[in-house]
DNA sequence: CGCATCATTGAAGCCCTTCAAGACTTGTGG
DNA sequence: CCACAAGTCTTGAAGGGCTTCAATGATGCG
């Protein structure tokens, strides 16, 4: 039986949360919130909820329109991943979420996550890692946009949704977002985003499908990337540096 | 009379650590590690230490080399700032710290630090809260590349350097960085750099200065910029943050 | 005084953008 | 079930912002 929280559990697991009495204590906390449709927002920019929000189905994608009505996609969202847990710490964030299909989205209410957090304190950690991994997929996105051509740099960010689709466990074959989403993440016009996943599919790396990057050949894509994961930190990672926390201990793991 | 931790000691508080007994509890933790020469890295790559580094006195930045040996500038680190304080969650971390100029650089053992953060949540919040901050930075500087043209784009980054240097108490007038330095942190080449300086000397609002960039017309150039420091969350943000805190109670606040 | 770093300038050209229009797909209401 | 609208994808043409290459001028340091 698969469940609507299961890639959730799986990611809070990646995470570090792996005992199962912490999984049970955190799972009851979340409220189911609703559905979605492409193109609305799950979390607007400004507002400050006592809530924070979990992604447990669809794709979305955090944001910011700029000055002159452009939009810069940060980071993408996929079923199972935390929405805006900083604000849980930073609430005056000025993060935007909409969702780029149909979403299904529950809620942590603040005070039932700081009650949990005082229990369980690998919570607070998992929350904080998760911030860090953010952080690090903002740096590599850096690199891809400022020193990177169209082709490897469009090659690199469907590389990254490919593995961080497979490391939550869902399709990834074919990456459910639109020439337009991808254009916005990697800052390129729609035409020349169109223009070089044609290239793309000529190298025949790509298929051309309606509604959706669908990926043919593996290999050669991560070739043309010379794509280096290692920023993901994936769960292979995780385990090296869990092992390190085990031998020095730390103050938020302490109960 | 200035000491050398002065810079340091008005980061902490700006970061929420504004007990006289939490300073005296941490600054003894600093142990002198010495001078750095400009080109010089503070942090290598790859490296794993057991202990995180304080830019004393200075200046430097977070960098990565791409596969095509270019050099992407992720952050300035200027007097007081903490350089790689994520090596103490995430210790694989791949993050690199070269010094701009001359650097007065001290280091912090993890193991002491954990003693401290155990006795004083305050401080793995403020760690936290460091991190989150550079978090928002990276964003920003996502904007400034992704969408930005030139002329704006070194505008704006200018506007962050002379911010943050204000709030850290240092002279702002001159910006203590190369065109070079400018180019790599704005993803530009350094001739288009050299250009697009001049064309804001022509707009009054630079000055020729060999080593360095000094501004001298401090409104035109936030003007050009646009420029909106909130990402920055600057001190006055963070005493409506502190208030929001004291209301809503927090675990890593609990004692 | 010579060398290294930094700043500057010119010329050529390409990568990418913008504009504009058309084809195709999908969903929705009559 | 069809028609229309909205979104997505595609294509062509024109142009400009930025890069690269290459060389020269400044500045400062040992």
């Amino acid at each position: 039986m698969v469940r609507v929280v299961d890639p959730l559990v799986r990611r809070l697991r990646n995470l570090g949360l792996d005992s199962e009495e912490e999984l049970r204590a955190i799972l009851p906390l979340l409220k189911f919130k609703g559905r979605i449709n492409r193109g609305e927002d799950i979390v607007q920019a400004g507002s400050s909820p006592h809530y924070s929000t979990v992604l447990l189905e669809g794709a979305a994608c955090r944001y910011k329109i700029t000055e002159n009505g452009r939009r810069q996609i940060f980071t993408f969202r996929y079923s199972g991943d935390l929405c805006d847990f900083s604000r849980y710490m930073l609430p005056e964030s000025d993060e935007a979420i909409a969702a780029l299909s149909e979403c299904t989205v529950a809620i942590v209410r603040h005070e039932d996550l700081q009650r949990a957090a005082a229990l369980y304190p690998n919570l607070s950690f998992a929350l904080w890692r998760d911030a860090m991994l953010e952080a690090s997929i903002f740096r590599e996105r850096l690199v891809n946009i400022g020193q990177r051509p169209a082709l490897p740099r469009i090659a690199n960010l469907i590389c990254e949704q490919m593995i961080r689709l497979e490391a939550a466990g869902l399709d990834a074959s074919t990456i459910p977002l639109t020439q337009v989403d991808l254009a916005d993440a990697a800052a390129l016009s729609t035409v020349h985003m169109n223009r070089t996943i044609q290239d793309l599919r000529e190298l025949g790396v790509l298929a051309k499908s309606t509604r959706g990057i669908e990926v043919v050949h593996r290999d050669r894509l991560f070739e043309i990337a010379k794509f280096d994961g290692r920023y993901l930190n994936l769960p292979q990672h995780t385990m090296k540096w869990m092992a390190f926390l085990g031998t020095q201990g730390h103050p938020l793991l302490a109960a």
